[in-house]
RNA sequence: GGUGUCAUAGCUCAGUUGGUAGAGCAAAGGACUGAAAAUCCUUGUGUCCCUGGUUCGAUUCCCGGUGACACCA
């Protein structure tokens, strides 16, 4: 049964000026601005997530900016059932029409479509499970996954050590194979959706992304990143940005072997130049990873700027 | 000015004992059910610097040019 009340969903790749957008649409509607980005929801990072600036965070109220810790683990399941909340919340509150903003595609989907009940991750066992990856190749984890789950093992991407894990990490945890919790179908939600991406010309998209690297590093990237060394193996710091400038300093402390340079593309990080050449690189990817991610979605009705 | 080395994909380079070529990176496309800014998969790309010669056939060998680099003056 849905009501008239409505979530309208900003989505993009990053740079494409998502934020001003969403600011002014959140004018227009008196409605706050629920991020949906799983890099900008945490305290520690602000520079390298391009959070809204704080003159946008005080002309609208933000969800899920800034609103959690790197130290803990936060998941798409978990932003499932703390947006939701909110959501609802805020109808209850009087909203008509709340507006949405983010670059993380699966972040939508859970929210939109729901995630299946899967059990608690257990980060012992996900750890241990990691480091047989790391040792013994993704190989002997498949074997494994095809005996405890044949369905899963025909289904999921073989080749991708990561989803193999997370498979096999719930089997082994439930004692269930992963594919019999993978059965519910969609959840409905009382309230209207409307998607909307904004995309602009590729070169022009690039050639933003190269900018504000720059200009990243002109705003503290770096001390930024010196700051959180202490917490570089968690989930939340690997990310673009911060991994290349966490190379430069192990090549500075002297933590990186000198070995011969297989390739140009593919060396140590030796300067701030390279760094920042490899943030530019891995973000232009990462766009084009976030444009594929929402092509696939016919509901998206999207918007050139 | 002289001698030598090199010139091949957008970049760095490999290779063809003479039968018009291939790696890495870049680029493009794709997947995605609790790490998703993560992780994984697929795919091209060419006046082989230019003229002439030898040859059935030259990117490959030879002559000459041009350019880059190194050394000698």
């Amino acid at each position: 049964m849905k009501t008239n009340r409505k979530l309208v969903i900003i989505l993009g790749p990053t740079a494409v000026g998502k934020t001003d957008l969403s600011i002014e649409m959140a004018q227009k509607y008196s409605s706050p601005v629920i991020s949906c980005d799983s890099r900008q929801i945490y305290r520690e990072m602000s520079v390298g997530t391009a959070v809204p600036s704080a003159a946008q965070l005080s002309a609208v109220k933000h969800y899920f900016i800034h609103s959690h810790s790197v130290e803990n683990l936060f998941t798409a399941g978990m932003y499932e059932v703390q947006a939701l909340a909110l959501i609802n919340d805020l109808f209850a509150q009087g909203h008509e029409t709340l507006v949405m903003a983010g670059g993380t595609g699966f972040y939508v989907d859970a929210l939109v479509n729901g995630l299946d009940d899967f059990p608690e991750t257990d980060t012992l066992l996900r750890e241990s499970l990691t480091s047989r990856l790391r040792e013994e190749g993704v190989e002997s984890l498949r074997l494994e996954l095809k005996a405890l789950d044949p369905q899963s093992y025909a289904t999921i991407d073989i080749a991708n050590g990561q989803r193999v894990v997370r498979a096999l990490e719930v089997c082994l945890m439930t004692g269930r194979p992963f594919s019999s919790f993978k059965t519910s179908p969609k959840k409905e939600r009382d309230f209207q959706i409307e998607k909307i991406a904004l995309t602009r010309p590729r070169d022009v998209l690039y050639d933003r992304i190269d900018r504000r690297v720059v200009s990243m590093i002109d705003d503290g990237l770096v001390d930024e990143v010196r700051s959180l060394e202490k917490y570089r193996n968690l989930p939340a710091l690997q990310t673009v940005g911060y991994k290349e400038i966490f190379q430069w300093f192990d090549y500075q402390a002297g933590l990186v072997p000198e070995q011969e340079p297989r390739t140009p593309g593919d060396g140590p990080v030796k300067t701030l130049e390279r760094a920042i050449e490899l943030i530019q690189r891995n973000t232009r990817h990462y766009a084009k990873r976030q444009l594929s991610y929402f092509r696939r979605d016919p509901s998206i009705r999207w918007i050139e700027l």
